[in-house]
This record gives C-alpha cells, sequence and structure tokens, in this order.
DNA sequence: GCTGCATGTCATCAG
DNA sequence: GCCTGATGACATGCA
C-alpha cells in the first residue's frame, strides 16, 4: 500500500509543503477547483507531491488528450457549477521538478485557470463557502451517509389538534356601570338608609335597635324582600301571605355561616343566599343579631309605605350581574351585600361602599353614626365588593392570557410547518450536492496519478479537507491533521 | 346525580 | 400598619 501521504493543492496557486505525521506532505488544492478567486485553478497543474521518499509529483492527467475545459465541464457538470472554462487538459506528471521537502517551500504561485470558475469572475464566493461546507458534510469518505437528523418529526407532531381560538371574548364591562335594572320605580331607595333606620318599626312598635329575641337573629336582613318573610318569624303574619298573593316560603335550609374575616358573620354560601334559607332562626348571629334584629316594618325607604309584604324594589343591582345564579337571586333582591346592608340599616349604598376612594369612603362613614357592626359589614361590603372586580378582572386577564397562548400557539405551529418544509427541501438539495459531490469524487481519483502514472486508488486513498481549506490526499486510515 | 361553567368569597401576598 | 390589587383555592348555583 502506497504510504505516501499526499496533500494536493487542486487549486494550484501554491504548493505547499507541511508536516503529516512527522513527514512533509505536499499540498494539492485542485479539489478547490473555481472555488478560489484569487488564484484561478489550471486542473492540468495539479501536483501531486508524495511525501515519504518527498518525491515531488506532479498530477498528471490520465488522459493526455483530454480535451480542453474537459475537466472543468466535468467538474461543472458534476458539481452543478455551471459552465466552466477551464483550459488545455491535464498535464502529465513531471516528476523530478518538485520542491524539496521543506515545508512551506516553493508555494509557487500558478494562476492559470481563466475563466468564469476561478478567475476574477468566478462564482460567487460563497461558493466556496458551500464547498467546504459539503467537504465538511460528506466527508469525502462517506458520501452516501444517509441524513442523519436529529430531528424526529415523531416527536414534534401535534397529537391532538390545536384548541379552537375564539369562543373567548373580552369580558364585557363590568363593574362600576350599572344603575338599577330594575324596571319598576325604586324612589325610595335613593334616600338614606339612616331615614329607614333610625325610622321607628311601624308595624312591631319597635325602635331601631330594639332588643332582639336570639332565636331570630340575624333576620333583619331579610326583610329586604318579602320573599325572605319566614313564617316562623312573622307567624302573626304568615296566615296573611295568602291574602297578600304570597306563598309562605319553601322549607328553609340552615343558614350556616354568616361570619366574616372581620368577626361578623356574612360568609354564608350562596346556597343560603336565597335568602329564605336565612330564615333558620335557630342561628342567629349574634354580632348583628343583637344590634339588629328582626324588623319586620319598613326596612328601608324604598318599602316605605309600601304594604306590607309586597317585594320590594330590587336594590341597586352590583356592579355586575349575577349571571348564572343571577337570577333567582335578583328575584330576591341585589345581592347579598346589598341585602345585608338593608338589613343592617347601612345608610350608605353599597355602590358607594365599594367604589368610593378610600377618602372619600373615610369621609362618607364618619358623616354616619355607624355601629361597629355596622361599620364591620361596610368594611366587609367594601373589601368583598373590590374583591369581586379583582377577581373578575384576574378572569378576564386569565382567559385573555389563554387566548393570546392559543393564538402563539397556532403561529408556531405554522412555524414549525414551514420549517419542516424547508427542512425537506434542504435535505432534497443536501442529497443532489452529495451526489453531485459522490461523482466528483470519483472522477477525481480517476485523475489523479503518482509519479509513476499510476492512478491512487479510493481504497487506498481519500481526500479530506484541512483545517485550513487545503484538500489532502491521504492513506486510508490517516486522518489529516493539517499542514500545520 | 354528574359535569362544566360562571361567579362569589376568602386567604394570602405584594406593592 | 393600612389599603388595594392580584390570584389560587374553594363553594355554590345553574344549565
Amino acid at each position: 500500500m502506497h504510504q505516501a501521504c499526499v496533500h494536493i493543492h487542486l487549486r494550484l496557486r501554491c504548493v505547499s509543503w507541511a508536516p503529516y505525521r512527522g513527514q512533509p506532505v505536499g499540498i494539492l488544492l485542485a479539489l478547490r477547483l473555481g472555488l478560489e478567486r484569487r488564484c484561478p485553478v489550471r486542473p492540468h497543474e495539479c501536483l501531486i507531491l508524495p511525501t515519504g521518499g518527498c518525491k515531488g509529483t506532479r498530477l498528471a492527467p490520465s488522459r493526455q488528450d483530454d480535451s480542453p475545459g474537459e475537466m472543468a465541464q466535468i467538474f461543472a457538470a458534476t458539481a452543478g457549477f455551471g459552465a466552466t472554462l477551464l483550459e488545455p487538459p491535464l498535464g502529465r506528471a513531471w516528476p523530478g521538478k518538485m520542491p524539496p521537502c521543506p515545508p512551506q517551500q516553493g508555494r509557487a504561485r500558478a494562476p492559470l485557470l481563466s475563466g468564469p470558475l476561478g478567475g476574477e469572475h468566478g462564482p460567487p464566493g460563497d461558493m466556496d463557502l458551500a464547498w467546504q461546507e459539503i467537504l465538511s458534510i460528506a466527508e469525502l469518505q462517506g458520501l452516501d451517509l444517509p441524513s442523519e437528523s436529529p430531528y424526529d418529526p415523531a416527536l414534534y407532531s401535534l397529537t391532538h389538534p390545536l384548541a379552537p381560538v375564539g369562543g373567548y371574548g373580552p369580558c364585557p364591562a363590568l363593574g362600576d356601570a350599572p344603575g338599577p335594572s330594575c324596571g319598576q320605580p325604586c324612589p325610595g331607595y335613593e334616600r338614606p338608609y339612616m331615614d329607614a333606620m333610625l325610622a321607628p318599626c311601624a308595624r312591631l312598635g319597635m325602635g331601631p335597635l330594639p332588643a332582639m329575641d336570639p332565636s331570630y337573629g340575624y333576620t333583619g336582613m331579610l326583610i329586604s324582600s318579602a320573599m325572605d318573610l319566614p313564617s316562623k318569624v312573622l307567624p302573626g303574619e304568615a296566615g296573611a301571605l295568602p291574602e297578600l298573593g304570597l306563598a309562605p316560603p319553601p322549607p328553609c335550609k340552615a343558614q350556616e355561616d354568616l361570619e366574616s374575616d372581620s368577626g361578623l358573620s356574612l360568609n354564608y354560601s350562596d346556597a343560603d343566599s336565597g335568602e329564605p334559607e336565612g330564615l333558620e332562626l335557630g342561628q342567629a348571629q349574634p354580632d348583628y343579631a343583637e344590634l339588629y334584629p328582626v324588623d319586620y316594618g319598613l326596612p328601608y325607604p324604598g318599602l316605605q309605605g309600601v304594604p306590607p309584604f309586597t317585594p320590594p324594589c330590587p336594590p341597586l343591582p352590583l356592579a355586575t350581574p349575577e349571571k348564572g345564579r343571577g337570577t333567582p337571586r335578583a328575584e330576591l333582591g341585589g345581592s347579598r351585600d346589598e341585602r345585608r346592608a338593608l338589613a343592617m340599616n347601612i345608610p350608605i349604598p353599597t355602590e358607594k361602599i365599594i367604589n368610593l376612594p378610600v377618602e372619600d369612603f373615610n369621609e362618607l362613614v364618619s358623616r354616619h353614626p355607624l355601629s361597629e357592626p355596622q361599620l364591620a359589614l361596610i368594611r366587609d361590603i367594601r373589601r368583598r365588593g373590590k374583591n369581586k372586580v379583582a377577581a373578575q378582572n384576574c378572569r378576564r386577564r386569565k382567559l385573555e392570557g389563554i387566548a393570546q397562548l392559543e393564538h402563539e400557539l397556532e403561529r408556531l405551529d405554522h412555524e414549525r410547518q414551514r420549517l419542516l418544509r424547508d427542512r425537506h427541501e434542504a435535505d432534497q438539495a443536501l442529497g443532489t450536492l452529495r451526489r453531485q459531490l459522490a461523482q466528483l469524487y470519483r472522477q477525481v481519483f480517476q485523475r489523479l496519478r503518482d509519479e509513476a502514472g499510476e492512478a491512487y486508488s479510493p481504497e487506498h486513498y481519500s481526500l479530506q479537507l484541512a483545517a485550513d481549506g487545503t484538500v489532502l490526499l491521504v492513506p486510508r486510515g490517516c486522518k489529516a491533521d493539517g499542514p500545520d
């Protein structure tokens, strides 16, 4: 086996010597045919500089009668580099004319190629880069290596269809706007609650803050709606319900927790928010109950002068309509906090309690002589009201975020599809280049000759790309270290 | 009766 | 320290 490691300067602008496995080798750069602008190539000037014995060998053409431009045509045809203007056929080997072995000696520049391939009018400069890339990819040794891609489309394929975007829209303005949705006039509601609170209880003859029967605890709030009126609380009037066209209330659920975190018990759930349930009097909350016992008179000005048991005009709705479970509640009149406020004779509309700035709120509260339970209820109403709006905003933002993410997901999926298409096209182009390169590789080898005029066997030699871009003809099994 | 959705509420944290 | 907004968790009503 020919052990000489040969650098091949197929470009032939220079022939240099470089150490390779301890021995100088010639450099042949002609493989970069036509890719060097500064130094056009003439394939017939290719040199082979065998080492070992440091016998310089100039590359000889495989045939003396190679027609002019044949190599260039071959290269162009195989590499797809377009038309070429390579000049005369490959020359024969010129033994004995090689420079001595010292490395880097005799970098004879031989700008022999004219024409677009190698000259100043050659192909775009990126051809050189493309060539290196091709060499590095194909490694000239495994030209037919299958494309091994780290990308596995299966890993990225969607396993489920994208969630449809849409079906979501910004929440309608909630909050601050709503006025009374009551179709019926509510003249008295605008009156200060204090009037009602301070008004004597006409029905029971009780004052504003009468002593309370514990069993009636916290039922005062229920008078805001005639539907809340419990027969148990008003035994004397229960019989009057039919006369008034009102059916007795349904069996009541236990009103469990009227606790608020401020010590007041308001935290009963919506299950109890159908105020009739709240008439379970055995679980009265002492805080409210003791101070504000049942007042079956006129709970708030809107009811003053209204016949007993006439359902009051629903109070001002909250900032947000209570969707879903709102209908029954709305029929009961207002939100729970509004009913609580009514029950506690809070003289400030809940709307103001909730929406006023803190300074105005404090000022407003200070203008009214409020008991501690009332103040606690007001604070709870304010906190709950604000938190309600905050929760609505939070959910709206969450939905908006979800919609945005879905949109982003859709966009990324489109991007992924596009990249897959690009990759497919690139793979196809790479395959074409590999085939062309393999053909070129074979043809170059067919024309390489040693000093004896013998062809180099691709089985024993290979072309490798050095770090500096030169192409080395090295024996199989040797790894090019580069000329340096 | 179960389920999903909407809503209210509370607790908690951060500004 | 208080107020407020944000948000997770939970409960509840409703279709």
